[in-house]
DNA sequence: TCTGGGGTCCTAGGACCC
DNA sequence: TCTGGGGTCCTAGGACCC
């Protein structure tokens, strides 16, 4: 018997899956139920669709759609800005209700969970049906949205049930009929695998989930990398990919871009913009106790192509002071007058925790520990006031815009970590 | 899809060392 | 001078996800 028949002689787990229903509009309608039924979308600050209702699918709406083109050929539909702070809320209710069942649930997104109900029949005096029909009606009945259940084996089929009927569907897929799930499941709507992949095994034949995992393992190892074999085992019902039920609170990067309409080559305009970004992801960086150790300053341009500034930092930082007169100094590298530009943005890496890092010599320096003191000070502040009290000079340009009414940032979308 | 924003993980290949 | 082989560490970039 080799290692992956040992494998799956191991105890099967039953994983629960849970995708909300087309979820920033399903909060829309729960906040205002005269929405249900209608046509709806979200997005409208970004000025793009970013959600939409099942109705206004049926009309022809698509993600990323332009606002404004949306608003042309489809005048009935109704767009609404996105209301961050409330489906946060409501994606922490959501998972509550399903904490009532289950211990080990992981927040996979703000719309989705995995659960693990292992034994929980035994222990509820329930079938897996049942739980799942119950979370769905609790959800349902006190929260007014929406959901999709999946349960399977592992971690990925879970993902294909709760796909395999929505909206408001109950998917169950067990060991001994996993194949037949499969075989009607195109191998690109497989969770992992993406169009290029995709492409790659359908020029091998590969056209089905089931095609997929007829496949020897020897040959997925020799021809594709570790997370497809990882996949590959998933849906042969090898349980693989763990549960984690920790609640995000470390990062390994944090990152902050803006596209700007029209394009622009005004190095002042594309520094202020910088300034801001930086600004922002080192508040976040900040709220989670994390320096970086690296830095990446990102130029898109109008022809989306991307010049990256790379730049190393010995002293890890989180204060947007010193980091903002690195990028002064060094933009010149990346940035031409002579091209135009559709975006920037910042990519703070190599994060390391702040506490691990206070006994080291090197990071306290008098003026690192100024810059210290004052952000505690204005990160107080603004927990107290809301955000955006104090700013850097160069911040100043971006803001202004903002208060123009010209800019499609929105303010509370990023309080999402707050 | 005339193309938004924020993440993670993996790998190939360069730099450097013995 | 030419030549070999092996190890580690780092980073850029690809692919994917929501």
């Amino acid at each position: 018997m080799n290692e992956l028949d040992l494998e799956k002689n191991k105890k099967a787990k039953v994983i629960l899956h849970m995708d909300g229903d087309a979820f920033f509009v399903g909060v829309e309608v729960a906040k205002n139920p005269k929405l249900k039924g209608k046509p709806v979308v979200t997005g409208e600050e970004r000025g793009i669709v970013s959600a939409f209702s099942y109705e206004a699918k049926a009309l022809g709406v698509s993600r990323g759609m332009p606002i404004f083109r949306l608003k042309k050929e489809f005048p009935n539909v109704i767009v609404l800005p996105g209301d961050y702070k409330s489906y946060v809320k409501y994606s922490q209710m959501m998972f509550e209700v399903v904490r009532r069942y289950a211990d080990d649930v992981e927040e996979y997104s703000i719309d989705e969970c995995f659960a693990d109900l292992t034994g929980l029949e035994k222990v509820l005096k329930m079938t897996y049906k049942e739980i799942a029909e119950r979370i769905k009606r609790e959800i349902n009945n006190e929260l007014n949205l929406s959901v999709s259940i999946g349960i399977a084996p592992t971690k990925v089929l879970a993902k294909v049930a709760s796909k395999w009927k929505k909206p408001d569907g109950l998917t169950i897929i067990e060991e001994k009929n996993y194949k037949k799930f499969l075989e009607e499941t195109p191998i690109e709507k497989i969770w992992g695998i993406g169009p290029k992949t995709s492409e790659l095994l359908k020029r091998k034949g590969i056209l089905t989930g089931l095609d997929f995992v007829n496949k020897k393992d020897s040959w997925i190892e020799g021809n594709l990398s570790k997370p497809y074999f990882t996949i590959w085992k998933e849906l042969n019902c090898i349980n693989v990919l763990k549960l984690d039920p920790e609640l995000k609170s470390e990062y390994s990067s944090i990152q902050k871009t803006r596209t700007f309409h029209p394009v622009t080559n005004d190095k002042k305009y594309l520094l202020s913009q910088l300034s801001k970004h930086i600004e922002e992801a080192c508040r976040k960086a900040r709220y989670y106790k994390l320096v970086a150790k690296r830095a990446t300053v990102i130029l898109k341009t109008k022809d989306f192509n991307y010049f990256d500034l790379n730049i190393k930092l010995d002293v890890p930082i989180n204060s947007p002071e010193t980091l903002m007169s690195l990028v002064n100094e060094k933009i010149n590298n990346i940035y031409s007058p002579k091209v135009f530009y559709r975006a920037t943005g910042i990519v703070l890496q190599d994060l390391v925790s702040e506490i691990t890092l206070q006994n080291d010599l090197f990071g306290n320096t008098e003026k690192t520990n100024k810059l210290k003191i004052i952000h505690k000070q204005i990160d107080l502040l603004e927990k107290k006031f809301g955000k955006r009290l104090v700013h850097l000079g160069s911040t100043h340009e971006a803001l202004k815009i903002i208060e123009k009414g010209t800019d499609s940032d929105d303010l509370d979308r990023d309080l999402l970590f707050l």
